[in-house]
Parts: C-alpha cells; structure tokens; sequence
RNA sequence: GGGACGCUAGCUCAGUGGUAGAGCAUUCGGCUUUUAACCGACUGGUCCCGGGUUCGACCCCCGGGCGUCCCA
C-alpha cells in the first residue's frame, strides 16, 4: 500500500460528513490504546454544582487533597502544549478540568503518553470520566486537577458554536436533545416542570387525594367540546377515540365511592398548532366529593401558590417582562361583571336576543351574527374583550349554562351555571364546576350535545349511556376542576410559547429529498 | 384560511444580476494558568426545493416546503 504520495494535498475536513470520519478515526485509536470508546459505567463522587457550592470560598491557587470522580460532556477545550482545561458539564453544572501532562503521566503508568492521547482524541461533546483532586486555579476557576482520565463516550457529532449556541428554532425542538446540550435554561424549565407536577402530587395527596389512571382509548370521546383523534383496534375491529378529557371516567369513580380522585396526564385534541396549544398536552382533573366550586377555587388557588412558592421560592414574577403577583387572594369576578367593566353591556338588562345583538354590535363587536342565544353571545363577547385583558390571576365566574353542560345550574342565577375558569396573562389556566348531578338534566344536556354532533359539529359528541346510567346510581354533589399544566408550566417558567414547555413539541416532518417539490 | 418576515459552511451571521464571505468549530504546527485562550497555516458551500426570465440567478419572477410573528 505504499504508493508514492504525490505532493501533500491536504485532505478535506470540516464537512459535517468528514468531522464525522475524523470522530470516528478517534474511536477507533481509543480502542487501540485499550480505551473503550463507548464504556459501560463509571462511579461518581460529586457532581459539578455541588463542589461548586461546597468550594465556593477556597481561595486561588489553594487545593485541596480530597479524591473526587466526576462525569460529564465536554463543553470547552483550552490545550496548550503540556497544560489543557477542559470544562465539563454534568447534570447539575458545570467544572473546569486542569489537565497537566505530568500528573497525567504519573497517575496512568500504564498508558504510554496519556495526555498526547488526551489531546489528540477527545473533542468538544465527548462524555469523560475523571478521577483527581480539588484546585481552585490562579486565575479563579474551580477545577478538578486530574490524575486520570477515561473516554466514557465518544461524541461523532459536532456541537453548535460554543458562544452563540443553538438559537434556530426549530432545529431546537427537532434535536431537544441539543438544545438540551448547550441551553442551560431549557434544562432548567424542565427541571421545573418536574418539580410543578411533583408538587401538585405531593399536595393534593397530603389532603388525601388518589390519583387513578383512566383510560386514554375510549369508544366516547366526551367531557369536553373538541375534535377527538381517531384510532382503531384491530382484533376488536373497534373504532376507537384518543380521550379529550378525563372527567367523565374520573366521575364514574366518584359514584363508586371515591371521595377525593384527581388524574394528571395527557390528553389529545385533533385541532391547531399554536404558541398555545399543542395536540397533546397535559392536564390534571380534580374531583371532590360534597365539595363545590367556591371549595375548588380555594383548593386552585392555594395549590398553585403553595407549588409556586416551593417551586420558585416567591409569589411575585415576571413573565415574558410583566409582573404577575400570585399572591392570595386572586381576584374573583362574574363574567356579566367583567364584560360590563370591559365593555359597558350589561347582559343582565338585555331579555332578548335581539336587543342583545343590536347593543353588542352598537359596541363595535363584530362576527356575531350567527349567534343564537344570549349565553353564547355573552360568552363570544367575553372571549373578544376580556380574556387577553385578564393579566393577573383571576378567577371568572358563572358561566351560561348552554356552554356548560357538565355543570350544576347556580343555585340563585337563573341562566347561569356553577363554574370558574381561572385566567392569567390573558390565558385560561383552570376551568371547574360544581359537578352537575341529575341524571334527567344531565341526559338533556347530552342530547342536546349529540343532535349538534348530528347537525356536523365535529367537536361535540354522542351521548356516553354508561355515564349516565352511573349518575342514575346517583353521584354526591361534587367539585371539579381541570388546570392545563403545561400553560401553568409556562407561567410559572416564563415559556413564551408552549413548545418551551414541551419536551417533544409536535412538529410537521422535515421534507425528505424523495418529498420535496409535490 | 389570509398577511408579513426568514431559510447562505457543523453553529452564528454578512452579502451582490458577473469566480461565495466572516467569526467560531474542524485539520495541521506552536505554547504549563486558560476560561469566547492565544499565535500561524489550511480546509470546508445542493446559497431550502422546483420551474421561469436572463448571455449569466444565491440575488429578479412564479410555484412548493419548513419555520417565526400577526390576523381570522
């Protein structure tokens, strides 16, 4: 194979496809020096944020001769000739490593040349293990000084610009997992989030709440107004739904005798992308027997300050550079009430629809023309003028029946039912009822649902029999609340769109080659 | 569904109807206190895709894709 080599011509090497190959070549020297390129374990003793913490007053230059074991991925390389800094990073943070070609040398007799090794076959992205001791360095960086180190995976990948990162988009949501890599603060919202549905766990069991999974296929979709995801089950030759809510199985389990159930998981709505929604997201329904709403809205509020105030540490935040104050208590308006505040119609003096009409367009509100009653009217009205105006937490209350049909007519309001949503930065957050429980009302109300479904509405449903054949068994009086976590996710981690809440947002596919000009 | 804007090297971005540019990364050489290390040298392109206009298109026109924002 020894051909003459015609005058050097320097081979090609910063194509993503030759950085690859390079990588690669890495791999396979690591092997012949008898470093697994792709290791099976390795044993920490720290992790990087906590030596942080733990070290944060030893001076420059003082060390310290306590054995630490430290992974992560390489996020910097300084090298000089016989002294290099690396920086890894870990789940927690980030340490300097202070490399030198003696200690090296010294504490693995047994590779020859170690740190020309360490040089010439580690790259930026590469996981590394390392055993050392504690230094904070001359110039003032904490750094581990290392006695050893081992190859735990070798990255063939580049990584984006170490000081501008990955800022395009969607390539941020395609490949989470490196945006993950050099966004520190995209690991942080999700940190976050875990925390928000640990919390909301850990309070509603403290008040002995259980959470029961209902299931996601359904034969009904149900429990909400919205366009469901068909799917199929073959063996059964079954046309099946993906759920759009959980309340109506989260009942059932009231009438069995539950008393305290909540379900927080995913539910699937066939509808748009936006910075608002995603078709799936997550939602948790709260049930609790001889509660009604006004015992919802105290449960909503205290749970969402006691999260926040665990999860943050303060009440009062910002988002998207607007102070929002959670501070109990939130505040609590009709929804005649806001609209005649915002708006100036008093839908409480309007006996007809006519009249009604006549005022809301003399108001300048525009596209109601096909509105048939006076309670959709309201809330058409209310959705245009209202909800973006709702910046602070506050809770909406009594809302007209004909939008709520699992909800218990108000007690003292004709028209109107028992039912909150809770709205913050112009967005609601929770919805909840004082549960409708009669069967006969419930039924009419189904019905009602189902001859829409008849008339085309593909976002209302059949009438689900089993549930209320179960209220005919006869249900307590019930509250019950739903909240959107991943808007709560949002607020409370300042995501100005729902993708920064969502690990795997939905995308569209990227356009292969074979499917690009169609 | 409508409108505006964007898509150029692995990343972040310039750019012009006439040979395609920078910084970082990569590769090579140097360097024992760096931290966007530094110094020197090299390399790297389907200018989103398809069509059209043109002597000539990354640029202009038409269509499409993907995305961001706004509106419905």
């Amino acid at each position: 194979m020894s051909k003459q080599q015609s005058p050097e011509q320097p081979e090609p090497h910063s194509t993503l496809a030759e950085i690859r190959a390079t990588r690669l070549v890495k791999a396979d020297k690591l092997r012949e020096i008898g470093m697994n390129p792709y290791a099976y374990n390795w044993v920490s003793t720290h992790q990087a944020a906590a030596l942080q913490l733990e070290y944060a007053d030893l001076a420059s230059g003082e060390e310290v001769d306590i054995p630490v074991s430290i992974a992560g991925r390489i996020l910097a390389r300084r090298v000089m000739g016989k002294l290099a800094f690396f920086s890894i990073q870990d789940e927690t943070g980030s340490i300097q490593l202070f490399l030198s070609k003696p200690q090296i040398e010294e504490g693995m007799p047994d590779l020859p040349d170690a740190f020309s090794h360490l040089k010439q076959l580690t790259d930026v992205g590469d996981i590394l293990g390392v055993k050392g001791t504690i230094k904070r360095t001359e110039k003032g960086e904490l750094s581990i000084l290392v006695n050893e180190y081992v190859m735990l995976t070798k990255s063939l990948l580049p990584l984006p610009d170490k000081w501008h990162g990955l800022t395009d988009v969607a390539k941020r949501y395609r490949q989470r997992y490196v945006d993950l890599i050099v966004n520190p603060s995209v690991r942080d919202t999700f940190r976050k989030r875990s925390l928000i549905t640990a919390g909301i766990r850990r309070y509603l069991e403290n008040l002995d709440f259980i959470e029961i999974e209902t299931p996601v296929l359904q034969s009904e979709a149900g429990g909400a107004d919205a366009r469901p995801f068909n799917t199929y089950h073959n063996t059964l030759e079954m046309p099946l739904y993906l759920r759009i809510a959980t309340e109506l199985h989260l009942k059932r389990l009231i009438v069995g005798g539950f008393e305290k159930v909540f379900e927080l998981g995913r539910i699937f709505r066939n509808e748009g992308v936006s910075t608002r929604h995603n078709p799936e997201f997550t939602s948790i329904e709260v049930y609790q027997a001889y509660a009604d709403y006004e015992d919802m809205m105290t449960l909503t509020e205290d749970m969402i300050t006691t999260v926040a105030q665990s999860v943050l540490g303060t009440l009062e935040i910002t988002y998207q550079e607007t102070p929002i104050s959670l501070t109990a208590p939130w505040r609590r308006v009709t929804m005649h009430d806001i609209v005649k505040e915002t708006t100036g119609l008093d839908f409480s003096t309007f006996d007809n629809l006519e009249t009604a009409q006549t005022a809301v367009k003399t108001a300048g509100i525009h596209g109601c023309n096909d509105i048939k009653t006076l309670g959709k009217l309201l809330n058409e009205v209310f959705e245009q003028k209202c909800e973006s105006t709702l910046i602070q937490p506050t809770f909406v209350l009594d809302y007209p029946t004909e939008i709520s049909p699992l909800a218990k007519p108000h007690r003292s309001k004709p028209g109107i039912v028992e039912r909150f949503e809770l709205f913050a930065v112009g967005r609601e957050l929770a919805n909840s009822f004082s549960e409708l429980t009669d069967p006969i009302d419930q039924r009419e109300r189904l019905e009602a649902q189902a001859t829409r479904k008849a008339e085309g509405d593909n976002e209302a449903h059949d009438v689900d029999e089993d549930f209320l054949t179960a209220l005919e068994y006869g249900m307590p009086p019930t509250g019950g609340l739903g909240i959107g976590i991943d808007r709560l996710v949002m607020l409370l981690c300042d995501c100005a769109s729902i993708r920064d809440a969502i690990a795997f947002p939905l995308l569209k596919p990227e356009p292969t080659e074979q499917s690009g000009d169609d």
